[in-house]
DNA sequence: TTATCATATCAGTAACTAATGATATAATGA
DNA sequence: TCATTATATCATTAGTTACTGATATGATAA
């Protein structure tokens, strides 16, 4: 399907997608699986600076995945949707089940710098 | 949850996300929920490249996504589960429902070149 | 007001990756 | 064998993007 300003509905779902596909947007949205969270509660649970978590959650927040609630001078952030987690829940039973390889992947979908352990890949199960 | 490689399995999730998370192929994975193509019938129907499409299917059939089945010189590829078409539907619902922002999004989820409009962005649901 | 706290914004940089074009492999048919 | 077809591989390049550090905004309290 063809949308009027030349996006494919493919094409957003790629976006969409995008906003699961960062490891710290997804340690965000899995912190926010167990209910509201401050910036500064994030901050804490997840280690990642204020600025970075900022950044992300604004994303997160454009894209309509989180919704936030201001009181005074905390922003309480939280899941926008339970099919948001249900995304998250079924991509978990397709890494243990389906998509096993993508442990050993390194083309494309390569490991992130902060990601990179020193020690080499190793498979853990058979 | 760490793993012996120093992965985490959020870590992995995110990888797995990025495997739907490009436009080209997002277009692979739905032309194969229609049922098994070749190589050369993804070619024709997507308009990808030909090399473009196999380096895509290299990393989706590592990762577990899509299965091949080789049958003389044809490939015959396919989704290797049905969550993985599960995943994509759900996605489709996320997108109508709750993550229509996505549409609008133009930080860090921005358009790829190949995907950019001339035209300005403008909405067409209010 | 002034200080402090919580969060948001932004430019710059380093790193990642999709696409291309050339080439390789491998199977089939003449 | 030689040509053709189908697919895979690979280096290069151009474009994308996550992170940092500095700064701005805005609310609360002293």
């Amino acid at each position: 399907m063809l949308l009027e300003n030349g996006l494919t509905s493919t094409a957003l779902k790629a976006k969409l997608f995008r906003g699961f596909s960062d490891n710290s947007r997804l340690i965000i949205l899995e912190a926010l699986q167990t209910g509201p969270l401050t910036v500064g509660d994030i901050v804490k649970t997840t280690g990642l600076s204020q600025s970075n978590i900022s950044n992300h959650l604004s994303c997160l927040r454009d894209c309509g995945l989180v919704s936030v609630e201001q009181q005074g001078r905390f922003s309480y952030y939280r899941l926008s949707d339970e099919r948001v987690a249900a995304l998250l829940n079924l991509a978990g039973d397709l890494l243990a089940e389906v998509a096993k390889g993508v442990y050993e992947c390194t083309r494309y979908i390569g490991p992130t710098k902060s990601n990179s352990p020193e020690i080499p890949l190793k498979i853990i199960a058979d």
